[in-house]
DNA sequence: TCCTTTCGACTACAACTGTAATCTTATGGA
DNA sequence: TCCATAAGATTACAGTTGTAGTCGAAAGGA
């Protein structure tokens, strides 16, 4: 579970946690907009991701259905957690802070984080 | 200065945010303790980071100072921006939410948030 | 029945990464 | 003066990643 996903397979993760389990030929469609990428690719991202225990195929028929085995929620926690401990010492003020520099949040954002820390302080 | 900073190029970066110029040979010094690292894989790094715009070789005698042209900040600003976008569309509230979960958010960035959202919304 | 399509398995292959070793040259001390 | 060091330059080399191509089997249509 702790290998790490690379920014290919993530993309294929993004299908799956949006819809699964999907045949290869099915993810391949769905990232036909995205990336130029040749079935044969998605197929073999596919396998590594299974290599690394990320995603679950099963048998079915002559092929395989691929489901995500990392939830999203757990893959972000992980990248964020990293993240933060790697430039900021893990502390979040300061990211929040860079994403503030940056634009990043909305009036809606800050309402929402308001409500968080509200949550939080209890 | 779009080129990208891999891991064991980052653990060089550090060094060089917190102390520069230095030469490679001071930098393989401070990195003792962090890295089994032999000088010369030192000097790859530092070269490759040159190779990418992100470190200034300037000559010194024999040898080469190093300096970092790429910012901490700049660097945190960009690696927290595309977390952002990748895992929560670029908004930052589900990213302090995870941060939350993660148990990431002690009382004093709670205290420096709220300043900093008081601050935003003005 | 034969051919095209489609699957998965296996193979490919260059670029990038991590981690150096070796080569050439200068240099500072014995 | 001669040599052990120490600098950078060049080369190495296996593992990972991005991006497929190829092969053999199955399956569905003509």
């Amino acid at each position: 579970m702790s290998e790490k996903i690379t920014d290919a397979e993530y993309v294929v993760m993004e299908v799956l946690w949006n819809d699964a389990p999907l045949a290869a030929a099915e993810v391949a469609t769905r990232l036909k907009d995205k990336k130029r990428w040749r079935v044969q690719t998605v197929k073999t991202l596919l396998s590594r991701l299974v290599e690394k225990g990320a995603v679950n195929a099963e048998p079915d028929g002559r092929r395989y259905l691929y489901r995500p085995l990392v939830t999203r929620g757990a893959y972000a926690r992980q990248a964020t957690r990293s993240l933060a401990d790697r430039l900021f010492g893990g502390r979040a003020a300061p990211l929040v802070a860079h994403l503030a520099d940056a634009g990043a949040l909305t009036r809606d954002d800050i309402a929402e984080l308001e409500a968080i820390l509200e949550e939080l302080k209890r």
